[in-house]
RNA sequence: GGGCUCAUAGCUCAGUUGGUUAGAGCGUUGCGUUGACAUCGCAAAGGUCUGAGGUUCAAGUCCUCAUGGGCCCACCA
């Protein structure tokens, strides 16, 4: 069987075969099993238009350990897969389609264009679903979810009409951010300011009453004066103070407009004179608001003059500035121009600059849902990992601003509003009827023409319920009272303000409880150079291509190893290599155990095993080592530092177990004991690197003798440590530590076929005997303090020096080649150091406050360092002299 | 302007509550390897831990300031 092994691990063929073994065998789904614990997680549903990039991947392989970890661990877990239907991304991927179809959404009318989106998610819209499945994700997919879903839509309308009947939806006009591209309004987060270079111009507005004096404002948008209804200035502002309550004469327009006086302006930008707009900018809207002006659009929602901009109606806005600005040069009220730089607002989804607007939106007042949700995350109840988040979430919840939750596009859950045509058109405040389901009359008129909303809601509003509206909220579902709350949620910064609050919001609001305990927040992935990673800037590695070239678990295993507690991840291809060598070196190592392994010899319960016989001292210690190496993983995966666990995993699978382990036992293998341990060793360590590399260990548990199920239906190993006591681990310890200073001293190491452990020395040819005893010294008094038994040799004929350390043997030869000025070199810098650490040392412990104030156990290991640094002093003076 | 974060080997980064000689991967150089693995092994070179102060017996680690990156929020007429 174990021939039949080849020589390199190959991922292609293994790991779409156990994926699909584990999928039919039911391995993910989950059951409500009340004997069990329960471990939930959501998953941060992926836009249906996703494809699987590096951000995907880390974030899913994230989840996947932990769901699998627990898994292990005797949880009843579930991980709830679903996809998110993406609004405006996905209506502009169906639009470019149909675009190509020469035609646009407005020609197939809002029915069928909603039709074709739905057709277009039945065919790509399992992409990432796909994707996810080759990230070997062990999601529960009988429960796949869609926030279009029908089920999903109900818990929708449902959250609308309560928070509407509690006053906390309501209707207002406001300036929003308006994308003219895809027309519609966006949230404040939606449209991240962008910095561009732009111009401040300088216009001049004559007063009414004498043209020949002017006023000069300072404006980045001068097609906006068109709307103007004033101009302000500060109060305390000399220059201005006379002009205050005159009227201007709006060049262009002709319209008269008053000047006013607020403390907002400040003085020290432009000329200190603004004008204002209520209708093109929000800070002139608060103006327009407070001072009575009048708000005038000039613009149409595609970012075309309207017909109130009189004769540049029609024209782009960008456009249309140009023309007014020729038309004020001509004019003379352009008095210059200087370049400035300007931030201004970019849709997220196109990067059109987005245009202020006033509109009328549909708002939900979030200030009230804040308050439980700012409480949770203050008295600990939900925790942030890495704790420095809830900071940043607390900032942001404690300056929370109202939502804009409305969307003028299609593809979405319509608002449940409807509009009575009689009374509506009377009063705009009457004749609103917000329901569940289509009302058949007004209840005021009783009239039956009605017509709903044309808006959607922002995608956001349907994903703030997933913790609890996949479990079929509002009814009162089994599965939602046995995992909800949920456990982790695992998502990237970047979407704490947009999804993550908004969710804890929710979950006070509609459960009346958090919707999760821990919050893990990872990196953001970024390229080489910090940049984050994006298809527009082309620096995107393609985790498929990976997979492709080194396999998912050289993928998960790279990914996971370099994030570290939350830092953002900067990526290269070559960083891939190291997972592929580490899946390798796994795959070559069990290669070597199982070619060597007598099935029949390893069935063996360890503890029992070990009750009749002691282990030797290389089998006591690579246990040893492989219960706190468990140790630290299960302390590390449970304060969620996977890069920590893993790394403890690499470095003890490869430079404990392969380096010396492995090689220790060469000579012993047939041994009965040997035999157990080894394969213990090798088939609990696949385990704790199961969830981290779940294909791999699945393909080597297979081949392992009387692997029974799938590694997935395994236990986590138990920590077994009466199989181990301090003290073998610490004779183990002196053993390596005398190898290592033999090492140090370029020695080299190797397995004899006798068994014996060769050590080519590399000192000088013509050492004598005496120059070498303060080193047959040391290693004597090492032996004999870790009482490890020891029978020497000296066969000077040979030059050979021979010790025997309990079951080691090592033989050195006494000779070699070396620079032994070098080397001699170094060892007194070593010496220099550890000297004046010692004197530190020294002089802590003759400190009272420290011998004082410190705890005795404390003081006592200080004092043991100490003893040691001496003998290691001693050590070193020992090869010095060996040296000279 | 407010908040967060980072600065450690040529490169990318680890470094737990201060406490032995500051680590890993990659890269470089040398040596080695015919049966687990060249996707390998052994070693070497390479560090005033950004700078300046401070606390302490002891600082890469804590505090203050400075310099230089990155991110988020707010404002920008």
């Amino acid at each position: 069987m174990a021939d039949e092994l080849p020589k390199q691990y190959n991922p292609k063929e293994t790991e779409s075969k156990w994926y699909e073994i584990w999928e039919k065998n039911n391995l993910f789904s989950a059951r409500i099993s009340p004997d069990k614990i329960p471990y939930s997680i959501v998953i941060p549903p992926p836009n249906v238009t996703g494809i699987l990039h590096m951000g995907h991947a880390l974030n899913n392989s994230i989840q996947d350990i932990l769901i699998r970890y627990k898994r292990m661990k005797g949880f009843q877990t579930l991980w709830m897969p679903g996809t998110d239907h993406a609004g405006i991304a996905t209506q502009n991927v169906v639009e470019k389609a149909l675009a190509k179809e020469g035609c646009k959404r407005q020609d197939l009318g809002r029915d069928r264009f909603i039709a074709r989106v739905w057709e277009w998610r039945e065919q790509y819209g399992s992409t990432i679903i796909h994707q996810l499945k080759k990230l070997g994700c062990s999601c529960d997919w009988s429960r796949l979810r869609f926030t279009m879903d029908k089920d999903y839509s109900r818990a929708v309308v449902e959250v609308f009409v309560r928070l509407y009947e509690k006053k906390l939806i309501y209707r207002g006009s406001y300036i929003i951010n308006w994308c003219p591209r895809c027309q519609t309004a966006l949230s404040d987060e939606e449209a991240a300011h962008a910095e561009l270079q732009g111009h401040l111009y300088y216009l001049k507005y004559p007063l009414k009453d004498k043209p020949s004096e002017f006023i000069t404002v300072a404006t980045t948008r001068p097609e906006t004066m068109l709307g103007d209804t004033a101009v302000a200035v500060n109060p305390k502002d000399k220059r201005y103070k006379k002009y205050i309550g005159k009227v201007l004469a709006l060049p262009l327009v002709g319209r008269q407009i008053k000047i006013i006086a607020d403390p907002l302006v400040d003085m020290q930008f432009g000329t200190g004179a603004v004008k204002v707009t209520p209708a093109h900018d929000p800070n002139d809207y608060a103006l327009g608001k407070k001072h009575g002006l009048e708000f005038i659009n000039v613009m149409a929602p595609d970012g075309k003059m309207n017909a109130l901009a009189q004769k540049y109606a029609g024209l782009d806005r960008f456009r249309a500035r140009e023309a007014v600005l020729e038309d004020l040069k001509s004019l003379g009220c352009l008095e210059k121009i200087t370049p400035h730089t300007i931030s201004a607002g970019h849709c997220y989804r196109c990067h059109t600059i987005v245009e202020p607007y006033l509109s009328k939106q549909w708002f939900v007042k979030t200030k009230p849902l804040a308050k439980p949700a700012i409480e949770a995350v203050k008295k600990g109840k939900i925790k942030f990992y890495p704790d420095r988040w809830a900071k940043v979430y607390l900032n942001w919840m404690e300056n929370i601003q109202d939502w804009c939750i409305s969307r003028q596009i299609w593809w979405g859950h319509r608002i449940p509003v409807y509009y009575c045509k009689n009374c509506n058109s009377l009063n705009e405040k009457d004749g609103i009827i917000v329901s569940r389901t289509k009302p058949l009359e007004c209840p005021k008129c009783k009239s039956t023409e009605l017509i709903q909303d044309q808006d959607v809601l922002d995608t956001w509003f349907s994903s703030w319920l997933w913790p609890f509206a996949t479990f079929y909220w509002p009814d009162d579902s089994a599965d939602l009272k046995y995992f909800y709350p949920t456990s982790t949620l695992v998502t990237a910064p970047e979407i704490i303000f947009f999804w993550v609050a908004r969710m804890i919001m929710a979950g006070f609001e509609f459960k009346k409880q958090l919707p999760f305990k821990d919050v893990y927040i990872h990196g953001t992935v970024r390229d080489v150079e910090g940049k984050k990673m994006s298809k527009s800037l082309g620096n995107v590695i393609d985790p498929l291509e990976i997979i492709a070239e080194y396999g998912t678990d050289a993928l998960r295993f790279s990914l996971i190893s370099i994030t570290s507690a939350g830092q953002d991840v900067f990526l290269s291809k070559e960083r891939f290599e190291q997972g592929r060598n580490f899946a390798n070196k796994i795959w070559n190592a069990s290669r070597f155990v199982l070619i060597n392994l007598k099935p029949e010899e390893v069935n063996a319960d360890l503890c029992v095993f070990f009750k009749n016989q002691k282990p030797d001292i290389a089998n006591r210690w690579i246990l040893s080592r492989f219960y706190s190496t468990l140790g630290k993983v299960e302390k590390d995966l449970n304060s969620y530092k996977f890069n920590e666990a893993l790394n403890s995993l690499y470095s003890f699978f490869w430079h404990e177990f392969c380096d010396w382990y492995l090689e220790l036992i060469k000579p012993q293998i047939a041994q009965k004991q040997t035999q157990v341990v080894m394969y213990k060793v090798l088939e609990k360590t696949l385990r704790i690197i199961h969830p981290f590399m779940p294909f791999i260990t699945e393909e080597i548990w297979q081949r392992l003798p009387g692997a029974k199920d799938s590694i997935m239906q395994q236990k986590w190993p138990h920590q077994q440590l009466e199989l181990i006591s301090p003290k073998a681990e610490a004779q183990m310890q002196a053993a390596f530590d005398i190898i290592n200073t033999i090492r140090n001293m370029r020695a080299e190491l190797e397995v004899n076929p006798s068994g014996f452990i060769d050590i080519k020395l590399a000192i000088p040819d013509k050492v004598s005997e005496k120059s070498m005893q303060p080193l047959f010294d040391y290693i004597r008094n090492l032996a004999r303090i870790n009482n490890l038994s020891i029978v020497e040799k000296y066969i000077p004929q040979n030059n050979q020096y021979t010790a025997v350390l309990k079951d080691m043997h090592i033989i050195m030869p006494l000779s070699g080649l070396i620079d032994a000025a070098q080397q001699l070199k170094k060892t007194q810098s070593k010496i220099d150091k550890l000297q004046s650490e010692v004197r530190n040392k020294e002089l802590m412990l003759a400190n009272k406050n420290f011998t004082g104030r410190a705890p005795k156990e404390i003081v006592d290991a200080e004092k043991t360092k100490l003893t040691d640094m001496q003998t290691q002093i001693i050590k070193l003076e020992a090869i010095k002299n060996g040296l000279r």
